[in-house]
DNA sequence: TGACAAAATGTTAGCGCTGTCATATTAATG
DNA sequence: CATTAATATGACAGCGCTAACATTTTGTCA
């Protein structure tokens, strides 16, 4: 299986005899062409063209100690939210021959600090990460690391490095307050998964209804169990069935709103006119529903190819404007709670 | 940026020296740990933890020409289908302490063409692929490497080297056969994208109706646009304006059934009643719609972990039973098409 | 108990590249 | 045109690890 000591693929020697030079000139033509000239750098391009020549990247790395490598931490694999911020990441990371390794936390804050520990070791020169909620050792251990680290997702101004995200509160209370707007009066809601980010959702909830003194802890319906369209059917249908008067079911997210709309229609109840309902991130499907359903829009995709782009910047030592991002929301009201 | 030339961090070297041995002896303890006695072995491990040592992934690929690197080449980074067989993969590589590089081809051939060729060049120890129809030149040249390479996604009796997946065609074909036992006669199709596996679906559905002297070309409505809810209704839409007689729509993804429900909900069309509707893959929502929409369930988790499995099997030398496995699928026949 | 094989450990060299420092070449300046 | 600075190239060593071969230790059997 092994090919043994020699693999026979051309090194940078080889390139270095063709053109005449010594192969530390290779190596800067590669990467720090500003240091050969244009005339070395033509014909150096030119062999590299015709022999067929391909860096080795471990020994690059071993040599220099930096790996072109940018560790990526995500919650999960399957959740389309974070599918959208990884397509964002190879967007960028693609171009610039950049290597992305992904580390699937499964919503777990130990296999995060596992994961973020690993990578550390490995020696990456990036680090991408999703959330604020780090645990207080790696917070303090990446606090002191000298490769640049973007946090994403979520927002504060006050990142271990660096930020891209947008406010989940924030989000929440416009939507909330949209469909108060609206003339909903019994406003339920529907939670899963618990991680962070859908907390802070669904404090802006609470708060906005404490504010308006209708606030009912029977209208909040939480799980612990992941996201899902069954699960918003079934959370949905066990709320109606509870509280018949509901007259409008605000969710964590868009499959979450997706099974709350299919259960409606299973009851015979309206949307919007008997019973409003939204959701949040916004995916494709949300819109082409019948009724299209509300959400507040969120921009994953975009927060991945900023993340990546502060930190090849930082790698490049170019400018950094803002350390912290808000990248915003967008509330998309739609025909589900326009009553 | 940099951290200069000595990082600092121990190498085995450091454990060697702490535990009188000569390094390569730790190197052994570490790679192949039957070749060291059980005594030196304890202690070794013990050292390794007290100096909190960490193997150097990228002195190790270049020394011994092995990567632990596993590439795997999928068409699509946001459809759901391929994070359900990248989470299968992470599943076993993360234990195993194997790396995974994606490539995302955007569903184009050259663009797969050329990532095979990179991750080739990165020297990694084994490839998965989606799908059978590579170009020619990357065939011939896959069929030469020395690592394990695994097809994924479809079935052959005659892949490059190993295969895991199923058979579009038959899975279509079945749906089929269930929609015309249901009485349905009118049956129209919409196909988006246009990749291989949903154009071998999609013949099915043809050769079928053929068969039945049933074939309209006017009700084969096909897109080129990547498949989406929107996209579905929108052509489902358009379908039953030019064709109000069709009686059941299949679709050949599930996103694009979910579209064309609400493009029937749209025009107060009732389901399964008036229209039968199908999906193909069985995603999540499927069973949670009102009503249940009928589908092709295939395995993605399962594919992506298999593949994963047969490469490492494959490079520990362990015995594969059978190079092409046909993982099938399975007709979940739901109320949108019980008439 | 000796002869031999098998298992355990060590020595040496080098994987392909880049950091560091040294040297040669060119450009800039008065 | 000499002098200094900037630019361009090279020699050398070594990153951390393992393959290949060499040597030592242990076990086995007559």
């Amino acid at each position: 299986m092994s090919k043994g000591r020699k693999l026979g693929k051309p090194t940078i020697a080889d390139v270095a005899e063709k053109v005449g030079v010594s192969s530390i000139t290779v190596s800067r033509a590669i990467s720090s062409p500003s240091k050969v000239s244009k005339k070395l750098q033509k014909l150096i391009q030119h062999a590299i063209k015709e022999i067929n020549y391909v860096p080795d990247l471990n020994a690059q790395a071993l040599a220099s100690g930096r790996t072109n490598i940018i560790g990526v931490i995500i919650p999960s694999l399957s959740n389309n939210i974070f599918s959208d911020v990884l397509k964002g990441i190879y967007e960028l990371a693609e171009q610039k021959q950049y290597r992305i390794i992904i580390g699937n936390t499964r919503y777990s804050s130990n296999e995060e600090t596992r994961l973020i520990k690993l990578f550390m070791n490995q020696g990456v020169s990036g680090l991408i990460i999703t959330g604020i909620d780090q645990q207080k050792t790696v917070h303090d251990l990446l606090k002191n690391v000298d490769y640049p680290i973007v946090q994403i997702m979520e927002y504060t101004d006050n990142p271990i490095d660096m930020l891209v995200g947008f406010d989940h509160f924030a989000g929440m209370y416009e939507l909330i307050t949209h469909i108060l707007d609206q003339g909903y009066k019994k406003i339920a809601s529907i939670t899963a998964r618990l991680d962070p980010r859908v907390m802070r959702r669904m404090s802006a909830y609470k708060q906005k209804l404490i504010e308006h003194q209708i606030y009912d802890p029977k209208l909040q319906a939480c799980s612990k169990a992941p996201s899902s369209v069954s699960l918003g059917k079934q959370m949905a249908l066990e709320l109606l069935l509870k509280n018949p008067d509901i007259d409008a079911i605000v969710c964590c997210g868009d499959d979450l709103a997706l099974g709350c709309l299919s259960a409606c229609t299973e009851l015979g109840l309206n949307v919007p006119e008997q019973i409003g309902i939204s959701g949040f991130n916004d995916l494709e499907f949300m819109q082409a529903m019948t009724p299209p359903l509300t959400s507040v829009q969120t921009f994953r995709e975009e927060i991945g190819y900023t993340a990546i782009d502060m930190i090849l910047k930082r790698i490049n030592k170019e400018e950094i404007p803002q350390k912290a991002i808000d990248i915003g929301y967008k509330l998309q009201k739609r025909k589900s709670t326009i009553n």
